[in-house]
Order: structure tokens, then sequence, then C-alpha cells
DNA sequence: TTGAAAGCGCTAACAC
DNA sequence: GTGTTAGCGCTTTCAA
């Protein structure tokens, strides 16, 4: 019986109230009492403002209530919609939310789900960067249930939630073929990831759907970042001034493509138009708005929680696999209001 | 000595080295032991992917290692810039980041500070929306250190950071009045948070400083978004088309000024001029790009952890009370570029 | 140097 | 309905 130095725990409640600490924890946790035992402990409890020790009941209960979401950077706007759906949700179903940056490092990527077995959170969500070999096996004998969002291997035991970059492409693209475009310059992010490839594939499928050809000559590949789009527009736009749109692979590229085109006074999107990726807040930022293909990151978000959650809650069915559908958000960036100024 | 169920424990690794568990716990630690001890525990905790319990360690050493950083809004740049610098200064000090959005609820607020005495979280970085009696009241009996970033009242007994809004505001107007602007609107965030009154102070200030009358008509105040920027700024402009520049108190606010000025057709800068604050990501989307004041947002995040992990590392130095001084980023809002295009 | 044992605060099985 | 007690996995005295 320790006297009253550090914050109060079941004993001091249960010395006070006069009854055993199996008691005062019955109570708390709403199992069965006599009235009035009920009242005294409550009673002890207010006094004393007593919170129960969450640790100490992680520890006995083997779960921590807590969420790990793990991605390459907190900054990116993409995954900071994943961040607010997946803290929405965790939230009301009484789960805490760690964040962890990878920041786009694998072997980060991989020691985050390593540490999963230090107990110390009860399962993750994870945005990886590649996903290799190595990434495979330690996902597939990871301590906690995992949900990845990106693209895995067929056949990966491990529950996913996936963008279709190929489709948003594609949907892009047509609607820039429908409104007339036909020499469409293309500005993509680093090739060498999934979805890099991705949107490449589904830039050259609406062309091959069109009958259009396929010139090298208008892809430019850059880092993301407002400056890189601007920079590749102007270089594309120096080469071949015909183009008459340009399909960006995400928003910060396209900001980048619209402010060369009005620097080189080209009226948008009568004489340049522009569409970019992620639809990300910024696609509302610029003057004219950005048409943007939304991936769903928020909807992915909100996959990849409740799929988690749904493990967490026993549920042991297969793995699972999800695909959210792109959905294309046009604005002035592609179309002249009705009204022209 | 339980069966191979479940990872493996100090208990494991001790069967399999043939030692006691306190031996497997200091080799663990790098505590002191015999050669051949120290190899044996190491090659049975290598052997078996020994993990130590997260949650067995806090429950005994009375720390979690996690910090806890609570904001209204995930969403937010402003905090999102916070969220950044935080992680990227507790990661390598061996924290973890929990992050807890209270969604701009002041009762949540109080909530989380309360929860402290959870134990499950080390320290606390708070940003208030509004700080109350109660606040205080609960602040000062936190059961773990708490940094506010934020506005106390002077001899609040917690350690904060805040912001100097007054001289951000009187920053940008003394530049609007230097590029010799005289009718200058301005549209303010909700006027009954501290932020609200003293932008709106910094305001007069700079006006009276320079000789100026205020006028009240200048002023409007709606909620933070560029559609509301926008509305607010065609208010204006309506009433008097004499206004030649648009002093607003957020980046968001400002985009939407933009948007009004071009959709009326206005040039920008030469007939209206347009100053944000935050200088979030959003002032570069723009074009022309957004001047701003950087309220140092990132410089608050950094500072406030470390004053926290001070605190954590047993500092019991006084109250700490740190500003940040704004900073004023010019940009093509504002100033024409050399070269007219 | 090492092992036995206590104990962090809680919940739950078991006996009364 | 209530109390006693074991035990979650770890670190750390205290003896040997």
């Amino acid at each position: 019986m320790t006297t009253s130095a550090g914050p109060p725990t079941v004993e001091t409640i249960a010395a006070r109230a006069g009854v055993s600490i199996a008691s005062v924890s019955r109570v708390l946790n709403g199992h069965g009492a006599r009235p009035n035992t009920v009242r005294r402990v409550q009673q002890a409890a207010a006094e004393l403002g007593y919170v129960p020790n969450g640790v100490a009941r992680s520890l006995k209960g083997g779960r921590t209530r807590q969420l790990t979401f793990a991605m390459p950077d907190v900054g990116n706007p993409v995954y900071v919609s994943m961040v607010r759906q997946i803290q929405a949700i965790a939230k009301p179903s009484g789960y805490r939310l760690l964040l962890h940056s990878t920041d786009a490092v694998a072997a980060d990527e991989l020691d985050v789900v390593r540490s999963l077995a230090d107990r110390t959170s009860d399962g993750l969500i994870l945005v990886p960067i590649r996903v290799t070999g190595e990434h495979l096996k330690v996902l597939s004998d990871a301590a906690r249930p995992v949900v990845v969002i990106g693209s895995l291997p067929d056949g990966a035991p491990v529950d996913s939630v996936r963008a279709d970059s190929v489709s948003g492409a594609v949907l892009a693209m047509r609607h820039l073929l429908a409104g007339g475009r036909r020499r469409i310059a293309f500005v993509n992010g680093p090739d060498d990831t999934v979805p890099g490839r991705n949107r490449s594939l589904g830039y050259r499928t609406a062309l091959e759907e069109a009958g259009l050809p396929h010139d090298p000559a208008l892809t430019v590949t850059t880092e993301f970042g407002i400056a890189a789009g601007a920079a590749a527009t102007h270089r594309l736009l120096d080469a071949d001034p015909a183009i008459d749109s340009v399909f960006c692979a995400n928003d910060q590229l396209a900001l980048g493509a619209v402010h060369a085109a009005l620097d080189r006074g080209l009226r948008i999107p009568e004489e340049l138009a522009v569409a970019g990726m992620d639809d990300s807040e910024l696609a509302r930022a610029g003057h004219p708005a950005l048409t943007s293909v939304d991936l769903g990151s928020a909807e992915r978000g909100r996959l990849a929680v409740e799929m988690l959650l749904a493990r967490l809650d026993g549920g042991d069915h297969g793995v699972r696999c999800e695909t959210v559908a792109p959905r294309l958000v046009v604005r002035g960036s592609t179309v002249a209001p009705e009204r022209a100024s």
C-alpha cells in the first residue's frame, strides 16, 4: 500500500472506497456490482481524479488501441488527405493515430513493419515508395495486421488498397482529346516507380485509342515540384510551339506548366490546356483552376483504415485488395467557362 | 515457463541461452556481463528474432517515448508544416509522434490535456483554438509536460511559443504602403480569435503609422477559404472600385482575392496588389505568386518540440515563452517582375 | 558476474 | 457480489 505519492491507482481508490482492487476494476469497467459499491468506487475515483494507466491496461490486454500510419512525406497533400480520413475514422473507433514519416527510405519502411513486434501499435497502414522482395518477406511475417496503400504483386498475403493511375491518366487524356487537342505533351514524375510507369502507360494507351502517333519527344520526365514543372514545360514549348496541351503527373507539375504558359503569354485554356493529377487543394489555388484527376487519396485512406479495423475486430477473411476508381474533375485550365470575361 | 506460443520474451531467450532473465535484460541493455554470456544471449535473441515488448518496458520505466501533437485540423498547411518539423526532430530523439485532431472543439482540447494522466504519452504540444480560463486550469495541473503553440496570458505556468501576427500584419501593410498603395482593403478571418484581433490591430497600426485614416468599410470578416476570399473581395470592389490593394489574413483568402480580381479583368499587381499570410505552399501555387508573411509555423513547431524535449530531459528551468518573428516574402502579387512580359 | 524475486498498474480467473 | 491472487514482460534491487 503506497503512500499518496504519484497519481492514484486502483489501489488508492480501493483503499479510499474500502473495497478490493478487483471491485474497483469491475465498477470502472461496468461489470456487475452492488449499487452501494458502485457508488463508493465512483465517488472515490471522481474525488481523486483517477485516470486508468493506459500502459498497464495495454500490457494486460495485449492491445494498445494505437494505429500507425507510415508514409514517405508528411507534407505531401496526397498523404495529408489520407491522414485526415484515417484520423477521422480511427478516433471514434477508439484508436489513437501514430504518424511515421519514412522520408521515402525503403530501409525505414522495413523497420516500421518489423517494429510492429514491439507491440506498441495494434496495426499499420503503410504507403511504400516501392515494393521489393524484401518488403514482401517482411510484410508476410509482420507481427500485427498491415494494410498497404499501393500496388502489391498478385498473391501477396497482405491487404492492400490501390489507385488506378492507368485509367486516371486515360481519363485526363480522353478529356483533352475530346476538347480537340491533338498535340498533347506529357510531363511525368520519376518513371522508375509503379505510378510513374502506369501514368505513362495511360498516356500512350489513350493516344493509341485515338489513333494518334506516340511522339517520344513530347514526353519529359522530371522531379515533382512547381519549378520543375515550369522548366519542363518551357523546354517542351521551346522545342515544339505547336503543342496545344500538357498533361502532368501531378498538380504541382501542372501548376508549373500553367506558370510557364502564362509567362510566355499563352492563354489558358484557349492556346494551351493543362491537366494535372491528384486533385489536391493546389488544383483550386491557381487561376484558372486546374482540371485534375482525383486518384481517391481520401477514399484510399478511408478504405485502408476500415480494412485494418476489420482485421483487428478479428475478421479472419481472406486477403483483400481494393482498387479505387479515378474521377476526372474538370475546371478552367482545360475548358473555358461559358461566359468569357 | 511458457511453451513456444506467442512471440519470444526475455524468458524464452533466457531458456535458450541457459541464463536467467536478469542476464538477458542486462545484456540487451548493454550493462556489464561476461563475454560468454553476452554472446549466448545475443545469439539466442537473434535466432528467435526477439523484439522487446515496448508496452512492458513503458510500464516499468514510466515513459512511453511517445509525444502527442494536438491541433485543430490535420489538413491545414500551417499545422502540416508544424507536424513536419516536430516529426523530424522527435524521430531522431527516439520519440514516436501521436497525432490528434481536435477539430477546433475546445472540449476536445481539454480532454487531450486531461488524458495525459493515462500515461500513454510523455508530453504534449497543443495548438488551442482559443484559451479559456478552464484551459489554464487544466493546463496547470497537467500530468505531463505541455507546450502550447499560441498566446497565453502572462504568468500562465505553461511553456509556450507564439507568433507575432501584429508585427506580421504591419510588415505586409508597410510593404503595400511602400509600393504606393493607399486604399488598402483588409479581408480578415474570424475576428473573435486572438490571431484575428491581432491581424486587425496590425492593419490599423500600419495605417495610423502612415497617417492614413481607418475606413471600417474597407474591412471584411469572413470564414477562411478560397471561395470566401473571392466573395469578400468582390463585395469590397463592388462597393469601392478605387481599392488598390487587398491584405488578407491567410493565403487561402488571398488566393480568393486573386481569383476575384482576375475574374473582373484587373491586372495584378498593377491594378490590384494582393498580400496574404502564412506563406504556405499555396502562396507559390498561383500566378502571379503571392506575396505573403511567413509567421514561422515551421519554426514554431521546431521550438515547441525542443522545449518539450528539454522538459522531458529533466530541465526544471522556469516557464519559457518564445516569440517567433514574422518574415515578409515578396512575390509577384504585389510587385511586378523587372522584365514585364 | 549472476540469479532470485519484487513490482510497475491493471484485468480476470477462481474461490468464497 | 466480493476478495485474493496470478500474471502480462520487463527492469532492477538485493544477495550470493
